[in-house]
DNA sequence: GTAGATACATTGACAGGCGAGGTAGCCTGT
DNA sequence: ACAGGCTACCTCGCCTGTCAATGTATCTAC
């Protein structure tokens, strides 16, 4: 894996949300599209992406059924709540806020010499 | 606290050895920086930035030395080691793929719809 | 003399990530 | 017929980093 998963962390809700936003999925087809986005720099652990389903249904932020497939592998749709975009838009907040405050954590000083 | 640690896990170390990267300081001293940094918005809990320092010692990124204080509190100093800046660098670049790869993975969809 | 700041340290609990393992149906090649 | 691989789901138990609580000691100010 090229990215510590330290890193996502807390994101893993987030990225999960946004996977839904635009139309209900399932498990395995949200952890490709993952890959996909992320040119396979980046996948969730199986584990991870389940317990956090649980969560989120939970919390109520998704909801789930079962699809109805008349063949291949049964699936078990999410869709997202309005509680769901709501949290969405605060993680993403969030994380722009953090964003920031740890470039300036971690910018290496003396750049500013001017004066 | 106005961010969640979730999100900053995993960036302990390496905004503590950012913060060493100029010169020698303290825990105590880290910690006044990171919030004057972020205007108070973030601070490290003392449990988590002194582990943090005993795990930096021991994988050999920092070193650590007492204070001569004539007066007050007495002071453990810590100064970055080569290991340490290396790891720093790495950290950072590491960061850096992060920071993509996440507003990749959460940028809300559908804001291409030119053509 | 006590309240608050400086300064360091440890313990035990908690939560999220994940390796390892399991179930089950479908498809392809031999 | 069946082995191997893909799809697709799920759970148990460990590991690691965070943090509340608690403790130590010194100095300053009232």
């Amino acid at each position: 894996m090229s990215i510590a998963s330290d890193l996502i962390r807390g994101h893993t809700e987030t990225i999960i949300l946004s996977n839904l936003l635009q139309h209900d999925s399932y498990g395995y087809q949200i952890n490709k599209a993952i890959q996909q986005k992320t040119s396979g720099q980046y996948e969730l652990k199986e584990a991870t992406l389940y317990t956090a389903f649980r969560r989120l249904e939970e919390a109520g932020c998704i909801t789930s059924y079962w699809g109805d497939e008349s063949s291949g592998a049964r699936r078990r749709y999410y869709a997202i709540t309005t509680r769901g975009r709501l949290t969405f838009a605060r993680l993403k907040a969030e994380w722009d806020t953090a964003k920031e405050l740890i470039d300036a954590l971690i910018a290496e000083e003396g750049e500013s010499y001017a004066d």
